[in-house]
DNA sequence: CCCAGATGTCTTAGCGCTGAGATACATTGC
DNA sequence: GCAATGTATCTCAGCGCTAAGACATCTGGG
């Protein structure tokens, strides 16, 4: 397997014997392939109308408790993004009537976002097609090397300070308002 | 050790029976294993006054033969960027005096990119932190974890390096046009 | 030689995100 | 009560990228 990766190791041994790139054996292929993946999840949404940001909110919305609500903050702890990309996301959807907005009754600075007919109904019909997507791209992977990957990615997630917001450390306070996490799965 | 893409798989069982979301567990962790890998590098490239499209570009010079000199379609294949993109990376580092751009003498459409002393100096002096970034984030693993890790994602780079599109169900929109293209021979 | 299609570079409009900060409300300690 | 601090949402300028396309140049088949 004489990969991109490949070549740009063997580059590297020539120009800087010095150093030991062999990292990047690993970081440089996680990095390409998150790329080609998320190209190609891309075109996915793009048959459903959807962006991956779109997706990413109507999806976490669509796995949360019925109604399907979920404050902006839930959704920006869920999704990785700034306050402000939530908002913007927020604003497209809303605009095409997708989700709903409304204030909420229990919290005076917050916001309650929801799925509505017409968003829980897009997401619903994009679903099968993007787990297809998914499937499809890990098809050159037997079921032992998938199982093992993301046994792998998932130490390498914890590691790096990944916490899974409701469990693990069992640190939650009564009403653990921490549910939906993760984006783009 | 319930990570959050082990909640999202646990949300979807209850609300999407019907699916096998198993794909995510890969992907999903892939997606975000990308990110935070992404905001950690960014701080060593930061921290020598770069950015990672900078990065890039200079690495990619710093490893072709000397006088370390490519033209804008070879860098843009290496960097799986659109051709608009690489025009103003180039644009951002001649302004900075990093590289330099002059006529091709051998194809009149082409330019030749060239590393400047200051272009390597710099991505010299970056580089020792970078690798040793790259490996700070990979401490988790064992070296088998490691090489296992790499192989099996050069098996999926190579399955999408040469498949990109046109598989899979015939309900898709068959256009199988770029996106997963790799820089390899 | 000439033309049609391929290729290389650059241009531009538009998009989504970040980072900084504004504003409003909530909570805590005293 | 009230000030100080924390939290939630939104605003906005700036940035890098993509998509589409404009040109110029190259290449190969009549």
């Amino acid at each position: 397997m004489a990969d991109h990766v490949d070549q740009v190791l063997a580059q590297w041994a020539v120009r800087r014997p010095d150093l030991d790139v062999s990292p990047m054996a690993v970081i440089g292929r996680l990095s390409r392939l998150s790329r080609l993946v998320d190209a190609e999840l891309r075109r996915t949404f793009t048959a459903h109308g959807l962006d991956a940001a779109s997706f990413d909110v109507l999806a976490t919305l669509r796995r949360s408790d019925p109604p399907h609500s979920l404050t902006p903050a839930e959704l920006m702890r869920s999704s990785m993004v700034t306050s402000g990309a939530i908002t913007q996301r927020l604003d497209r959807l809303e605009a095409r009537g997708l989700v709903s907005r409304s204030p909420s009754a229990s919290d005076g600075r917050s916001v309650v976002v929801a799925l509505t007919g017409a968003g829980r109904d897009l997401i619903d019909e994009a679903l099968p097609d993007h787990v297809a997507t998914e499937a499809r791209l890990l098809a050159a992977l037997t079921e032992g090397e998938r199982d093992a990957l993301a046994t792998v990615l998932g130490t390498l997630l914890e590691s790096l300070g990944e916490q899974s917001g409701t469990s693990g450390k069992g640190e939650q306070g009564g009403k653990g308002e921490q549910s939906a996490k993760d984006g783009k799965a």
